[in-house]
DNA sequence: CACCTTCTGCTAGAAAAGTAGCATGTGCTA
DNA sequence: TAGCACATGCTACTTTTCTAGCAGAAGGTG
């Protein structure tokens, strides 16, 4: 069955992004919003101000992020919706690691966690489970 | 003794690659192992041959890829085990989009693609969760 | 064998990414 | 009001990324 989606390819964003500027909006959506020392702050083998400054100014213009002025400083936020960038990148880690199978995905995902969820959160997941069996039927 | 967690910081590798290096590297998971041709051909806005060898051979040098040879080609693979890389993608994903929360993973993993889902798979994960509460208790 | 195809090894250059630092404006406070 | 703390706007510079293209080796085929 040939699985030859394109989903991957668009990707909403993420893909045309250097280095520095993909580790500023996995900052961005992780916090939401924040100031260029929040980002900085946040960053792994941190640059300098200026350099997050001027990586900022250039996402704005390729129109990733957006700012507001709060106070005297510079708010910034992504400008896709959080919700449409986890998809796009959940389906690209679908389609890179897990040959796009979602039941592969989640096997990782309670592996990897499972220790540490509750007997609750299981108990919600198991729900949410049922509830897209019911659906599907 | 503070070895908390390095999770995602450390991340195995991706955080530290290029914009076309990770894309070689997301072929390269995706399919295992590659030639050139393969990689060209997986690639979003391919670039030349002759570039993605290039990259290749940085990706080898900085010890992120092997080579075999395999007739007169060479066949790329990364060297860190799938396995490994899932792991970490999958932190990073969590900690970036979903607040380090399994549960909301998984919601959103459903609300993806469950419409795709057969039953049997549904039941499958239903399966793995149990089994999950089985151990944590 | 002569030729075509397909691969690698190089080297050199253009383009983009990443960076630093100065100038400037503004609020705060001693 | 003078001075500090922080903020942005720029500009110029260095480094890395990305790319093309030539040369040579090796297999396949008429």
């Amino acid at each position: 069955m040939a699985t030859t989606q394109p989903d991957v390819t668009l990707e909403t964003s993420a893909a045309d992004l250097s280095r520095r500027e993909r580790q500023i909006m996995d900052v961005l959506f992780q916090r939401g919003s924040a100031s260029v020392a929040d980002v900085l702050a946040d960053m792994p083998d941190p640059p300098s101000y200026s350099a997050v400054r001027a990586m900022l100014r250039t996402l704005e213009d390729k129109g990733h992020v957006a700012h507001r002025e709060e106070g005297r400083a510079y708010i910034y936020s992504p400008r896709v919706r959080k919700d449409t960038a986890k998809r796009s990148a959940l389906a690209h880690l679908l389609h890179t690691f897990f040959e796009g199978s979602t039941e592969q995905a989640m096997a990782a995902l309670l592996d990897l966690k499972s220790g540490k969820m509750s007997g609750a959160e299981l108990d919600r997941v198991a729900g949410l489970i049922d509830r897209a069996k019911q659906q599907g039927r």
